[in-house]
Parts: structure tokens; C-alpha cells; sequence
DNA sequence: ATTCTTGCAAAACGTTTGCAATCCG
DNA sequence: CGGATTGCAAACGTTTTGCAAGAAT
């Protein structure tokens, strides 16, 4: 558990430390993959309705505690991180590898749009098929 | 219009040419920027039912004849495409602009993920202020 | 005749919101 | 006290689905 750590985090951040805001927080800091809200709820249980568990994580994502992905399901999911990466997706199985490329961030910094864009973020996420998967065809 | 088309690349990728489907994708090819659901139910009116748009937006998908894009806004968007190519879209007008970078294609190719992943496709969407909106500021 | 496609209505999802009760500073 | 947070229920927008009617091969 990193209900500690997420009391902390919270009150650093100058959010109030609820028993709800701590238990959604410390699942998405022990999860090992990006949650969905069904996830978090699933694992919070009672202790945070369903819209709580919504106004939370948009509220984390905010204030930049918790990375918001979209791994096109048709919801999001969202990510407890420090650095920044990105994601390859098994479309078999849904496996979930964390993705890094410092050419890849290195253009991402400077990709000049024609147009007079100025890029505040991006979303890039990859998809295929994990090791495994590609085995069994 | 680009009926007589439409119904040439239905016809050549083996599907039956039907009006509904035939207006869906010349609404498509038309388009200069990818259309929602909605958009596309604007557009051709009564000459297909809504299920029927969302029917014949997959099936075009699926024989590759359109892109399934996602801005995350909470739904899809479908454009036609004929090279690939990301968009930066304005997060304040909705402006989206399509970005090549030939890196950034060179760099995709022969991204490694570590565990063996096999990338099969990719989605990359920049997301900022365009121009106008930057002064608006 | 048999398969594919469509319209319709209903339902399924994910998400948001109004409001009253409650908690916290 | 006064503002922020929560639970609840209801609503919302997007997407999917079962089914019967219609069209195409």
C-alpha cells in the first residue's frame, strides 16, 4: 500500500488528503499498468462512489500527479508517472510495455507545424502484438 | 462529389455499393478534416440511418479505406487517407492541421520495444494553440 | 434461396451534473 | 460559519445490438 506516500503527494499538491482522494491515488500509484475508472473502482470498492472516483482523477490529472491515456477503447485510463513515455499495446491481450525513445522525444521537442502550431502535448501510443501473442498466430 | 468514385473503391475492395454506403464515403473524401459520427449524419441526411453510418465507418475501417482517428474528445472520427500522416489539432478553435516528419515515420519504423512487441500501427496526435488562437491568447 | 444490408428501437457504456448531505479548515 | 467534497440519482452523448423487413447475388 502507498497510502503514505499518497497522503503526502496530495498535500504537497495542496489537495485535500480525503479518505477517498488517498485510496484512488495509492491504487494508481501501486498499479502496474494504466487503470480505467472501472479499474480504480473496482479496487477502491466502497470506500469512493463512482463519480468521486471521476472528479478525482481529473482532479489528479490536473494537477499533473497522474498522466490521463488513451489507449483507444473508447474511455481512458490513467497513469501515476514521473517521466515521461509512452506505450505499446498488445491488441491480443492487452499487455502493456512502457515505451521509450530518446530520438523519438528528442523530434516530438521540436516538430515545427507549418502553420504556427504551438504543440503543448502529444499522445502517441503503439499497437501490435506482444511476444507471446505473436506465437500463438 | 465524389460519388462515381466512392463507388468505385467500394466495388474494387469487394463491397456492395449500396447508397448509404456510397454517400458515408463520398461524405468521407469529401471531407477536409476527419468527420465524426455526427458529422457524417449531418452530411448525408436521411439517406442512411444513424447504426448504418456507424456500420459502414467500421467496415470502411477494417478494408483500410478510411483511418479511425481519436482526438479525445470521447469519440472517433474517420478520415480518408491515401498517404499516412498525424494532426495537430488547435485545443481552443478545433483547427487540425495534418504534420509529416519524416523522422518521425523513420524513427517509427524500427522502433524496438525491448519485449519483443511487434508494432502493427501507431497513433500519434499533437494537440496546442494554431496560430490565431495563440494571439487570442 | 440465401446471404448481406438497412431501419428501428432498445440497450449498453463511459462520463457528467444537480443537489442535498457531509466533512474540513 | 463557509467552502470543498461526497454520494446518489438522473441525465447525457456515443456506440452497439437484436430483430424483422428489404435488397442483392
Amino acid at each position: 500500500m502507498q497510502i503514505i506516500r499518497a497522503k503526502k503527494i496530495l498535500v504537497n499538491s495542496g489537495l485535500e488528503a480525503t479518505p477517498a482522494r488517498i485510496n484512488v491515488l495509492s491504487t494508481c500509484i501501486s498499479a502496474t499498468r494504466p487503470l480505467s475508472v472501472a479499474d480504480v473502482a473496482a479496487k477502491v470498492g466502497s470506500t469512493a462512489h463512482l463519480a468521486t472516483i471521476y472528479r478525482t482523477l481529473e482532479k489528479l490529472a490536473s494537477a499533473n500527479i497522474l498522466t490521463r491515456i488513451d489507449f483507444q477503447e473508447g474511455k481512458f485510463r490513467y497513469e501515476y508517472v514521473s517521466d515521461h513515455h509512452h506505450h505499446a499495446v498488445c491488441e491480443s491481450c492487452g499487455k502493456v510495455i512502457e515505451v521509450q525513445d530518446k530520438r523519438l522525444e528528442a523530434i516530438m521537442e521540436n516538430v515545427k507545424v507549418g502553420s504556427g502550431f504551438s504543440i503543448t502535448r502529444h499522445a502517441l501510443e503503439l499497437f501490435g502484438l506482444c511476444h507471446s501473442c505473436q506465437k500463438k498466430g
